[in-house]
DNA sequence: CTGAAAGCGCTTACAG
DNA sequence: CTGAAAGCGCTTACAG
């Protein structure tokens, strides 16, 4: 069924028909109101809808959200990081009648995958809600002077022209900090991950702008994951009695292994984690940690996107949104006082 | 980036660019290898891609699958039912180097979801993907006569025309008899779920056919979830040694209501689930059932809509696949010998 | 007030 | 061997 077909059925041109369906009413363009009611009554009648394929060609946007994810987004443990943001992702789409267009292909290539390689694939969408811990900061430059409308999930401070939501986990470990220091400790060990992540960086300038503010003793070590006993021994070293764990995975083995030597935690040491994993053994201990709120940040995304799409975007709004997070007491964080 | 711009930087013309791009070597349409050299040369430098929207319109594909849930995929109830199941379908797309675009629009309608007013969007994709457990037959139907390429998940018996892969329910369930039976069980209660869907009327259908073979006493009963201590009334009233739940949230629910009147399961009373909830409570019973082989739904649906799509479907190739389950044995079903 | 026409970027049969 | 042309289904400025 076409604009064509519409307009031989209700006796009018294919161009009327474009126009009844566009819905404008300026003086420029004006149809009889018997006229419109004849093409609206045949439109209903055939259900028709405009390829959106030609729509697009014309110039007209089709209401499809693209989200492109830096690294496999379903893999058993890629999916604890992506699902809830794709659960945002999806219900903030359906509240504005947007279909998602994922971008799955040449996921298999090696190395990482290049949005720009996509090429004009990314066309097809309105815009393009970006997921992933390492993102090409040329990549984003590029996309920003080709004016293709994007949202970062994730802080990327790095250009100032990349619209993102993130989450604030700056404060949120100052906030751990805080209560750590209220409670009593004075040497604190920061675990973070290899990474160059923006994510890494935000946790810890967190952690040293506020160990410094308090004035306490505090030591940095890099841990990658799975050296829970060489941590274990750093702590010792610095004297530390609490140790904030970027990776909650191994936050947790920390605690298992810390117990396994028959020490017990929080007693003979803390444990803050700065994240938390999606698959959380209920049985596991719960570890004092702060939670980023995953689903709202993709569907802050999305409504930024629409913001964005929409040409709404002046000085008035703002295109670098950071979500607070919220922290859970837990039971690993010893009161020393 | 057009065809016509890198027409233009090879000194040749729009339509020559077309055919290299094609890989098309007939008799009919030669170029020289240094025309075509020149063009390769120039694509590869600029990167070019061509623009989708353009080659859908002129009548091309764009290796894209559509997926249409019919129900709303991302609260938590139903993620349980379908993130298996896109999991499937996503990885499948990777392999096939495809993108996928989930139909999420219009979700907040009242109603069921209606696969046709989506009219055209659906066109965007070459083919679709439909999960959900109500189907509309006459929406299926429909969608066969436009030539559409679909498959959908799931066992849809009702027209030959449409292409499914589906859980082997039936012969789950016979098995399940046929052990129960084994283990000396005579008298069985089948609590089915309130639903005409495939799935569940496939279920039953096995059950009464392996009972019938092995002419045992049986009953079935119809119950909503929510409803344990009723249908351990029914279970009572019929003097069953075991009963077959459908809803393995509900098979958990008996179990921990059966055990709260101070019997025991499988001493006093088997339960068999015929089915498996994702969010199973590692320290839940480990209860006997079945279970269905979600992923692999999802990717072989796509596979075989990849088949479909490309032409390949003579006589020769199988559109309607049934998947087996598997079963686990579990420590609920006695043996009463 | 309505219709004929150009153009979006492609593909492909068809002239040269 | 290559180029000019039609057509896919739309939108929109522009003639009538």
């Amino acid at each position: 069924m076409t604009q064509r077909r519409i307009a031989e059925l209700a006796g009018v041109s294919q161009a009327a028909v474009s126009l009844v369906l566009s819905g404008r009413t300026d003086t420029t363009t004006r149809l009889s109101d018997a006229t419109r009611q004849r093409v609206l009554d045949v439109l209903h009648e055939t259900n028709y809808e405009a390829d959106p394929a030609a729509r697009s060609l014309a110039g007209k946007s089709n209401n499809i959200v693209g989200v492109f994810t830096y690294e496999s987004a379903f893999p058993a443990e890629a999916s604890d990081f992506y699902a809830p943001l794709l659960t945002g992702v999806e219900s903030a789409a359906e509240e504005l009648g947007a279909d998602l267009l994922m971008f799955t292909s040449s996921r298999t290539h090696d190395g990482p995958r290049r949005l720009l390689r996509e090429g004009s694939r990314l066309r097809l969408a309105d815009g393009c809600v970006l997921l992933g811990r390492h993102m090409d900061a040329g990549e984003l430059a590029r996309l920003v002077e080709l004016e293709y409308p994007f949202v970062a999930v994730g802080r990327r401070d790095g250009d100032a022209r990349v619209p993102y939501v993130g989450a604030d986990y700056a404060s949120a470990v100052g906030e751990l900090v805080d209560l750590a220091v209220a409670r009593g400790h004075t040497k604190l060990t920061y675990a973070a991950l290899p990474f160059d992540a923006e994510s890494t960086r935000d946790r810890l300038a967190g952690f040293v702008a506020a160990t410094r503010k308090h004035g306490v003793s505090s030591r940095v070590v890099t841990r990658s994951s799975g050296e829970a006993e060489k941590l274990a021994r750093d702590v010792d070293v610095h004297g530390s009695t609490v140790v904030f764990v970027e990776d909650p995975v191994e936050a947790d083995r920390l605690v298992a292994h810390i117990e396994s030597e028959g020490r017990a935690v929080p007693r003979d040491l803390s444990v803050v984690a700065l994240g938390e994993h999606a698959r959380r053994d209920e049985a596991a201990r719960d570890v004092t940690r702060l939670v980023a709120p995953r689903t709202a940040l993709g569907a802050e995304a999305v409504r930024l996107l629409a913001r964005i799409m929409s040409g709404e975007v002046d000085e008035s709004i703002e295109t670098r949104v950071l979500l607070p997070c919220s922290i859970v007491e837990g039971s690993t964080l010893a009161d020393r006082r």
